[in-house]
DNA sequence: CGCCAGGTTGATTTCGCTCAAGCAATGTGG
DNA sequence: CCACATTGCTTGAGCGAAATCAACCTGGCG
């Protein structure tokens, strides 16, 4: 009968909390991931809850398991936009724990979530000890880099409509799914308020280009499900607009 | 006599390439300084011509050690914008370096300049050999990171002068100076064409901000220098009308 | 000189924001 | 179970900021 800790190729301990095949946090060996394991405390939120807050110091960070988080930020005057969508798998926080700064926007649970929370003297350590981790976080947050300077350019050259396009093309990934007909299904995640924040727009501007987009036989929206009818002129829409 | 290597405390070696005191590169030790030494190459660039292109495979980095470059986007369309001006002391290119990536970007030389190139696979050794150098990576990009999800809040929500007034602030280090007045000058590096794109603006949007600008008693441009006459009321309009 | 790129200015148009009303779906308390 | 708030979505009217189009300066420079 085989003893704990006999194998030695496959992992003999595993992490505590769930994650992405290609997580950074699979670069993590044996001793590193009982540290991991002994620092992380997961828990579960009902939505509406507030993971972490903006302008709060940033105290480690956080995996989504399950469920569904909104990444939002606030100005002074009570405007909020959402700047970001955290699905299971994805890490949140990592950005000012790594700049050693506060957070920059608030963490709200939109659907019923387990989250893991590991500590940021913990995750320093274990990025000390394993400095691919450190290498991986790059290698994710220079990417990610790369998208926001992307849509920056979006936001000040393209029209609310195509913005839209861009965006629904971006969330098909998450919450699409392709129907028999080969029409593309979406159940947004997001109220028009929110939705608009995501391209820079008012909701009314949203609403408006969902509407021409119905016009033009492309989509039609009902509340928040979207039925993309012509994905590849959708596509073709976009392409025509945008240079990446 | 101090024979050469005697000193214990004291940088035994010097980076061949001038960089700021906070400088990432300042982590390196003795024998990592000679591998970079070893590795690194500058040269010369007169105005006009090009560092990188936007699209090319990354094949290291850049330091700048004299002059201005101008790092621009441009869509399919041939628009352009500038995303960044790099100043002595600044490195280019690390984002793709560290995601992986193309270039998304080109990097003009605007002012004769003197650059330090330092090949993909001696950063990787250097960052393999000293996790430090990685960290100070890593939190440089989290900071910037930072910045530009900020500023895509203001490319929506702000007017094209509120929008000028900031890039005149932030230009302020770089290009400004005080005159015994009490006046701030500023020598705009840039045409207004890619003044106005820094702001996702059109250059005509530009002159009459400016022209505003002029009208209210703030500032006066006569083509690149603006005299800028009551620069705390320039602050204060800006703080008005922005969260961060 | 004339040329030309960069800059300003003016006239017009357009896009998207504001404000306001109406509607549907959902919830809530009597 | 119904009257009613509440919340999110849509639509319309009006307006304003900035883009577009076009003319006209201005200052180098061959």
């Amino acid at each position: 009968m085989p003893k704990k800790g006999d194998d030695k190729t496959s992992a003999p301990v595993e992490l505590k909390c769930k994650v992405d095949d290609d997580s950074e946090w699979r670069t993590l060996n044996g001793d590193q991931v009982e540290l991991f394991n002994a620092a992380v405390n997961c828990r579960s939120y009902k939505a509406g809850e507030t993971v972490f807050m903006q302008d709060d110091p940033c105290k480690g960070l956080y995996i989504i398991e399950s469920g569904m988080i909104a990444v939002r930020k606030m100005d002074s005057e009570g405007r909020t936009a959402v700047i970001r969508l955290g699905y299971p798998g994805d890490s949140l926080g990592y950005r000012p724990l790594l700049a050693k700064e506060n957070h920059r926007a608030s963490a709200e649970v939109t659907k019923d979530s387990r989250v893991c929370f590991v500590d940021a003297k913990t995750t320093w350590q274990l990025i000390s000890k394993n400095p691919d981790l450190g290498l991986r976080f790059l290698e994710r947050i220079a990417k990610a880099m790369g998208e926001v300077e992307s849509r920056f350019f979006e936001v000040a050259a393209l029209s609310v409509r195509v913005r839209l396009v861009h965006l629904l093309i971006l969330l098909r990934d998450k919450c699409g799914r392709f129907s028999t007909d080969g029409t593309l299904v979406l159940e947004l995640p997001l109220t028009r308020q929110d939705l608009a924040s995501m391209i820079g727009a008012r909701p009314e501007s949203v609403s408006r280009a969902f509407h021409d987009l119905k016009e033009d036989g492309l989509a039609s929206s009902s509340g928040r499900q979207v039925h993309v009818t012509q994905y590849k002129r959708l596509i073709e829409e976009l392409h025509s607009n945008i240079s990446v």
